[in-house]
DNA sequence: GCGACAG
DNA sequence: ATCTTGTCGC
């Protein structure tokens, strides 16, 4: 895979951008993004400093609201008041004062994200949803379950409608969660498990989306370039674009576009299931054999290869995370 | 307060 | 995704 180095390294990479904040100055989870590359990365931002595994060399409780606010703290907010004033910042009625002068912004970054975007970009144009999967019968669910820095990802293999094979392999977590950037955490996961298995599958229903993505690069689109298989994404959430059409009892599916392009479609299924779920093309399956496949193997809201998948890796988690 | 960004 | 008891409803 592309920018390996990048996923390595990224969470080390960010603690050092977080301690180039220097004594007397603050900085915000957006503008900490910014230098990570995406504004989208605020609420990891905030997760990794929850994280933060050296708060001597790391100056976390520097890093506060875009309104002025101090924001979440490990230690309590108290603390994280009583640090700023001690290093000289005024703080009134829970907000930092004079915010624009001891804003930090002037970052020395390389701004990986920027990277990650070409990279899915490069990718991007590989991507096909022609229909090259052929006669369906062995299907494989994947899905990963996390204990953090431990990731569980279980594979469910189907051949026929009958499910003949579940394992589950186990790997450390090296990328955050970044809306839009899934895949650089889960690629990994689901390559180490897809190697192993078989007989290999006809086609992988992926948790995660396919095209259905901003930059029509989402995980299930990734991993079937990056492993030249046919694959399916299903969200349970929408990331983007809008539902054409309401869907009901009566109206099953409807079409799912952005900027007017069809990208996926919503699918009600499961007699309990309330809301949708969101299909799109991952790699080499058209549209309409998507909808159609995933239809077919929905018992309950999520189809049985990828729902019995999610319910090993959350087991497995519990067991020995 | 609303809207909201997969896992 | 994870943190988490009981509870409401089909």
């Amino acid at each position: 895979m592309e920018g390996i180095g990048i996923l390595r390294n990224f969470r080390k990479d960010f603690y050092s951008l977080v301690s180039q904040i220097p004594k007397g100055k603050v900085t915000t989870y957006g503008r900490l993004a910014k230098a990570l590359g995406d504004k989208i990365a605020a609420r990891a931002v905030g997760t990794m400093l929850n994280q933060n595994p050296d708060p001597i060399t790391v100056p976390c409780h520097r890093v506060i609201r875009s309104d002025g606010t101090l924001g979440g703290y490990g230690k309590g907010k108290e603390k994280k008041k009583e640090l700023l004033e001690r290093e000289g910042i005024d703080i009134e009625d829970g907000k930092v004062i004079d915010f624009d002068d001891i804003l930090h912004l002037d970052f020395d970054s390389d701004r990986p994200l920027k990277k990650l975007r070409q990279i899915q970009e490069n990718v991007k144009k590989k991507v096909s949803v022609q229909d090259l999967c052929g006669e369906v019968s062995k299907i494989a669910g994947v899905d990963v379950s996390y204990s953090y820095p431990k990731a569980y990802s279980t594979l469910s293999l189907w051949d026929d409608g009958e499910e003949i094979d579940r394992f589950t392999v186990e790997r450390e977590t090296k990328f955050p969660y970044i809306p839009t950037y899934l895949a650089f955490r889960e690629l990994p996961c689901l390559i180490e498990v897809l190697e192993k298995a078989e007989p290999k599958p006809d086609i992988v229903m992926v948790d995660g989306n396919g095209v259905l993505h901003p930059r029509r690069i989402g995980l299930a689109s990734h991993l079937g370039v990056e492993m030249d298989i046919p694959t399916i994404g299903v969200a349970k959430t929408k990331l983007c674009g809008d539902v054409i059409e309401k869907v009901d009892k009566d109206h099953r599916v409807s079409e799912i576009r952005y900027d007017g392009e069809l990208i996926g479609h919503a699918i009600l299924e499961g007699s309990r299931a309330k809301n949708p779920i969101y299909v799109s093309p991952g790699h080499h399956v058209p549209y309409d054999k998507t909808a159609e496949l995933v239809r077919k193997y929905c018992e309950y809201k999520i189809p049985e290869p990828i729902r019995k998948a999610h319910i090993e890796a959350k087991k497995r988690r519990k067991k020995d995370g």
